[in-house]
DNA sequence: ATGTCC
């Protein structure tokens, strides 16, 4: 019987457009639940989707994560239902392997992450469009959007010299740099991971990983690229201010408590990673890696240069685990800082407002984790991490007895989401979705959806924006059907819905907008 | 995603 989607790497870098929910031998289904590929030796690739979610995975995705499911060292692939074609791996998957880190399977931009600040503030207090104008002029001199934007002049009290972008990098949310950036040193508390270590779980490995980047010729900018910290970047990366709609249940209260989560009252949630910093750390191991495949004659996973990879213990696999943390630490400082600046804002509009934050989470990161009682290297690309109350790993937090929160973006129509993880989340490596996940390519969203139909429907929400345009390609409908990916996350039983967050204007770049 | 091609 045959049961594998055969590896073909002429297809790897295009996509045929064809759309089928994968019924064929092979396919496992239990409840919303399904599995590729099982053979004797290999376990299956863990699928949740619903049919119709079944139905936006195509040919290039699916081929995608068979490569990466067969490629060395990983014992574990799980697809999720916003998956779709990203960089060797999809966009939406989960890899582990306890003997292999693969670069690709963390992306371009390291530890890309979500983050949502609550503030003591009721709805009604935004209805007026002038005083949320007033706030997203306040937002967007704070924290910019677009491609190579760096700080802007209104945060020069938070001014990062050479000394305190080397420091945060190797600490990440110290109590040191939170105190040099002004971020209440409480909120590495809500953080996923408030700092990463190098290699060797120390952060001297980074120190002396850092020394030896800054001499080459690709970081001689280093300086500048810590003038991006506060910033927000562009393409999918947002603002958005929300009002927060507490689920109506009794779990659902009582989690949004444990959460610091507020019904009916004003939130904002964050997109952004690591900028620059981190794509020069990213795109720098990508070109490293295939240099030396090259140069030993490996054969790639699938034929497929984004799927290189490197043996852990190897001095390979080390430059990369520091590259990544280093990444890591920017996006995370950048995450609070953020945080910090927005809450500045609001209080620029409304004085003496109080704002803190529930959690920072991140969808594009390997992270050492037990599974099957054995260390092994989560990669997590366009996943979240998604840990029930009650798990070992969270015992030192505030989120023991409930799980932590699970920051979900929608889309500003639709609304995003807060979950928290279900006992049924072991089955997928404890990882649920990040977000809706693309249904249309930026240059297909480009071609079939139309300006006006896209800005009407912001308008009938009653959504604004910085926009003059918003970008077309990163309309509402260029994403899956946010509703049935949740379903398809609540029917497996990975994790519950705690709230709804609801769009009342978002800060977007729109640079591109014209193209 | 991105000093959007060193």
């Amino acid at each position: 019987m045959s049961t594998q989607i055969k590896p073909d790497p002429k297809t790897k870098n295009r996509s045929s457009g064809e759309r089928h929910a994968y019924t064929g031998p092979g396919m496992i289904a239990t409840g919303e639940a399904t599995a590729l590929l099982p053979t004797e030796t290999t376990p299956p690739i863990k699928v949740f989707g619903t049919e119709s979610i079944r139905e936006t995975f195509d040919d290039l995705c699916l081929q995608q994560a068979v490569n990466s499911r067969l490629a060395p060292g990983v014992t574990d692939l799980v697809l999720n239902p916003d998956a779709h074609c990203g960089y060797g791996a999809p966009v939406g998957c989960v890899m582990v392997s306890p003997t292999h880190i693969y670069p690709g399977p963390v992306g371009v931009d390291i530890k890309c992450s979500m983050s949502l600040l609550q503030l003591d503030l009721p709805a009604e207090a935004i209805e007026d469009r002038k005083v949320r104008r007033q706030l997203i002029s306040a937002i967007c001199q704070r924290t910019p959007t677009g491609a190579g934007k760096g700080q802007r002049s209104a945060v020069k009290s938070r001014h990062v010299n050479r000394t305190l972008g080397k420091q945060l990098v190797v600490e990440g949310a110290s109590d040191d740099v939170c105190k040099a950036l002004g971020i209440p040193t409480n909120w590495a508390h809500r953080c996923e991971d408030s700092f990463h270590v190098g290699h060797d779980e120390t952060a001297d490995a980074l120190e002396s990983r850092l020394e030896t980047l800054l001499h080459r010729r690709d970081m001689t900018n280093f300086t500048d690229k810590m003038q991006q910290l506060g910033s927000y970047g562009g393409g999918n990366h947002f603002g958005e201010c929300e009002v927060v709609e507490v689920g109506d249940n009794d779990r659902a209260r009582e989690v949004a408590e444990t959460f610091g989560l507020h019904d009916g009252k004003v939130a904002f949630l964050s997109h952004c990673g690591s900028r620059g910093f981190g794509h020069i750390l990213a795109s720098g191991q990508f070109k490293s890696l295939q240099t030396k495949f090259d140069q030993w004659g490996i054969p790639l996973p699938a034929g497929d240069r984004q799927l290189v990879y490197a043996p852990l213990g190897s001095g390979e696999a080390n430059d990369y685990i520091d590259d990544m943390s280093l990444g890591a630490n920017f996006a995370t400082v950048n995450h609070l800082l953020i945080n910090a600046l927005v809450l500045e804002a609001f209080q620029e509009v409304f004085p003496g407002v109080k704002g803190n934050l529930v959690y920072f989470i991140s969808h594009n990161i390997a992270r050492k984790e037990i599974v099957d009682d054995r260390p092994a290297w989560v990669h997590r690309k366009g996943a979240t991490r998604a840990i029930p109350g009650g798990h070992h790993s969270l015992r030192e937090t505030p989120f023991a007895k409930s799980g932590h929160p699970i920051l979900l973006p929608g889309n500003p129509c639709d609304g995003s989401a807060v979950m928290v993880a279900d006992e049924g989340a072991a089955a997928s490596c404890y990882s649920v979705n990040h977000g809706a996940g693309r249904v249309l390519g930026r240059r297909h969203a480009k071609r079939v959806l139309d300006q006006t139909t896209v800005d009407s429907e912001f308008e009938s929400n009653d959504v604004l924006s910085n926009c003059r345009k918003y970008p077309i390609d990163e309309a509402p409908a260029a994403y899956k059907d946010f509703n049935e990916v949740l379903r398809s996350v609540k029917s497996a039983g990975l994790a519950s819905e705690v709230a709804r967050l609801k769009a009342r204007f978002v800060i977007k770049d729109a640079s591109k907008a014209d193209d």
